[in-house]
RNA sequence: GAGCCCGUAGCUCAGUCGGUUAGAGCGCCAGGUUGUGGCCCUGGAGGCCGUGGGUUCAAUCCCCAUCGGGCUCCCCA
């Protein structure tokens, strides 16, 4: 057996056979959720100009300073999409979604790439499914926007996590705490984590969200957003909590919760479970009301969430929840002889016409052969056709359940598994 | 970017205190049943013991490097 001479890009994986009826499953309750709360799905190039996922996320983050993956072509620089935020709002703008009229609730499913070193629900390919409401600033849109998100884990049955709730305020209220916050730190600045000491500066908040032992004294004694926030951002806070209330879905104010993307305002939240280890972000998002407008569009407000597939499939096989049954195959025909495989060839596109799911051997190997095929495919029912059954148009079909056999003609057969299938269970 | 652990059959793992043909279970293939699966029995295929170098009479085992994987920190989904 040769070693292989190639294999995935590192933080890369293949989703084999065995996993895909899961990730399906799991496709299939977003579609059907994103229905039932009128979202259209809305799919852009796994590819962006690298300038708008830098204009998008922030110059400074860690995203765009380490994790992306960027490349030049011509004259132009291309990144693979590492969150889809600022592409979905990049769309809107190109496409002037807004003249549509009304809000714009969208949402998607795909993989994005983030340039870090894999460990355990983390890849560099990942996966994503999460929404963007476009064009409200009513805290309803927030609410709508968490309920989805939450509805999802309800209905898999994922029931062990947090909701964390903050308000980073408008950019106004922003403004004027990042200056407290600054002034309040600044003193201690030498006693900071260099971390820290690098984002007193420049993006001061993300302090709030260290883990580093050193920080923690000092981000405890901080004065807290809270107090800073203007009386529209207040109400908006307030709002969203009720709401949350109202709809019966817990949550906890975090307000060191500072999300990793510069363009949130007011509305950020995340979702961690404790079934995770240590990356237990299961999703986050928040609404980001100057986003449109940094990209291109006029100003409109917006709010949504990411959420990670891999994550969620992860804490499903801690809670060991399946998505997805067992297939089963209703009819695998076993034929012996030249002219019998013809006829059972010939037969498998009636079958399926009915609606039928139907194989039959394709390398021309003994009976016992061909039965344990059937076997290891789950197959509900075996055709057996050698030649007396040609002959005589009267096939075997065996109950693979029930192990019991009956000489029945071709049309007979489709008749009784259909039967057999219609049956409730 | 930093730290710790690990690479032996398709999978899960034994093993060799360095010494002739490297093992098990499961899976796969075939036979037992000349036309019958799942249980059982028998047999078979499948490993240059991740890769390269070093030490040695001798390396899968010791040493170094490298690649890959896992976990952690940071950050995030």
């Amino acid at each position: 057996m040769a070693k292989p001479s190639y294999s995935t890009p590192l933080g890369m994986v293949d989703i084999l056979p065995d996993q895909t009826p899961s990730w399906r499953a799991l496709e299939q309750i977003i579609h059907e959720e994103a229905a039932k709360f009128n979202f259209q799905e809305i799919r852009t190039p796994i590819l962006e100009p690298t300038k708008l996922i830098k204009r998008g996320i922030g110059q400074l983050t860690d995203i765009v300073t380490k994790e992306i993956f960027a490349f030049q072509k011509g004259d132009t620089n291309y990144t693979l999409r590492p969150e889809l935020t600022a592409p979905v709002v990049r769309s809107f703008v190109q496409h002037h979604l807004d003249q549509r009229g009304g809000v714009q609730k969208l949402y998607y499913i795909g993989p994005m790439f983030r340039a870090e070193r894999p460990q355990k629900g983390r890849q560099r390919q990942f996966h994503q499914f999460g929404l963007e409401v476009i064009g409200s600033a009513d805290s309803v849109a927030d609410i709508e926007t968490i309920a989805f998100m939450m509805r999802i884990y309800q209905r898999i049955g994922i029931k062990n996590f947090t909701l964390k709730l903050n308000s980073i305020g408008d950019l106004e209220s922003r403004e004027r705490y990042k200056q407290v916050l600054r002034d309040d730190l600044e003193p201690h600045r030498s006693k900071l984590s260099e971390l820290s000491q690098q984002r007193l500066e420049k993006n001061p908040m993300r302090i709030l969200d260290s883990k580093e032992p050193e920080d923690q004294e000092y981000i405890a004694k901080a004065p807290k957003i809270q107090d800073y926030l203007n009386e529209d951002s207040t109400i908006h806070f307030e709002k969203v909590k009720h709401g949350l209330q109202v709809l019966d879905i817990p949550f906890e104010v975090d307000t060191y919760l500072v999300r990793g993307m510069d363009y949130y305002t007011r509305t950020a939240f995340e979702l961690s479970s404790p079934d995770l280890g240590s990356q237990d972000a299961l999703a986050g998002g928040g609404r980001y009301d100057l986003l449109v407008e940094e990209i291109g569009g006029k100003p409109t407000p917006a709010v949504g969430f990411a959420a990670g597939m891999e994550r969620l499939l992860i804490a499903c096989e801690e809670l060991n929840i399946s998505l997805s049954e067992k297939s089963v195959l209703d009819i695998y025909i076993v034929s012996l002889g030249e002219e019998a495989r013809n006829w059972a060839l010939s037969f498998l596109p009636e079958l399926r016409s009915h609606g039928l799911s139907a194989s039959m051997d394709y390398t021309g190997r003994s009976m016992k052969a061909q039965m344990k095929e059937a076997n290891r495919e789950h197959t509900r029912f075996t055709i057996i056709a050698g030649e007396n059954e040609l002959n005589n148009r009267a096939f075997i079909l065996r109950d693979m359940n029930k192990s019991v056999e009956v000489n029945l003609s071709a049309k007979e057969i489709i008749s009784t598994v259909l039967a057999h299938k219609s049956r409730p269970k």
